[in-house]
DNA sequence: AGTTCATATCAAGAGATTTTGATATTTAGA
DNA sequence: TCTAAATATCAAAATCTCTTGATATGAACT
């Protein structure tokens, strides 16, 4: 967003509001709002809900708040293919939702942190509301 | 996941595990949170995730944090053409994120909830650790 | 060394999402 | 009633994401 482009748009958007002083407080607002929105600070939280967004990684980690489990374990607990599962465990532990272990050829997963669980609630909470 | 083909899996298993004991704790618990997850159950949790996993959107809940925005405002912010904030806009209604308020021609949109900004903060939480 | 199993990686196909531009709908005001 | 503005909707193109099957890697056991 480009201070510029957006002043220009509050002369066009001033025409149509009554009260200016009150408009020009919400516009003030906006821009210093929208300045303080960076992309580098905003993505690593976009990978965070990519990463719970979808239904079978939401299973997984659904099945480690009870505790740690071996992708093979995970595989059979979804019924999806080998590959598929260790996809969608690499993108949550991209998005830092889950950690690895490695012991032998096993590889355990657990939740990387209780505030995993805690995003769960909240989303619940939204969702029942 | 169907508990016959998860039988047979502990079967194959079972071979490669020493503690028989263990392992086949290990596995019941596994089936029975299998079963307790249900589709139906996990879809509206998704669709919240969902509806955060885009930069847009994250962008438009960010700025509604500090309250109510009406869609020409956000069109402005987003430097977005006004179908793609009407498309965005609509997603996270529909999914429960925000709530929206019609006056006259304009339609004002607001989180729909405290939830909301914990489910943000609990991902910065996830991210800053 | 050779085999087997667990997991990772890759390329291709299927499917979903995002953006765009055009066109509708609704509301306010002349 | 006519016009202009705000928002919604639609179809098409562009871009992602998910799944699959094949193959690669690395650990354990013989």
């Amino acid at each position: 967003m480009n201070r510029k482009r957006c002043e220009v748009e509050i002369e066009r958007l001033r025409r149509f509001i009554p009260e200016k002083d009150h408009f020009e407080a919400r516009t003030q607002k906006l821009i210093s709002l929208v300045d303080r929105l960076e992309e580098e600070t905003l993505s690593p939280e976009v990978k965070i809900f990519k990463a719970l967004a979808d239904i079978n990684r939401l299973k997984i980690v659904k099945l480690l708040k009870e505790g740690e489990l071996c992708a093979c374990e995970l595989t059979v607990a979804l019924d999806n293919s080998q590959s598929t599962v260790s996809h969608h465990l690499s993108i949550l532990k991209n998005a830092g939702v889950i950690k690895e272990r490695k012991d032998g050829k096993w590889s355990y997963f657990r939740l990387s942190d209780g505030a995993v669980i805690e995003l769960l609630n909240q989303a619940k909470l939204l969702m029942d509301e």
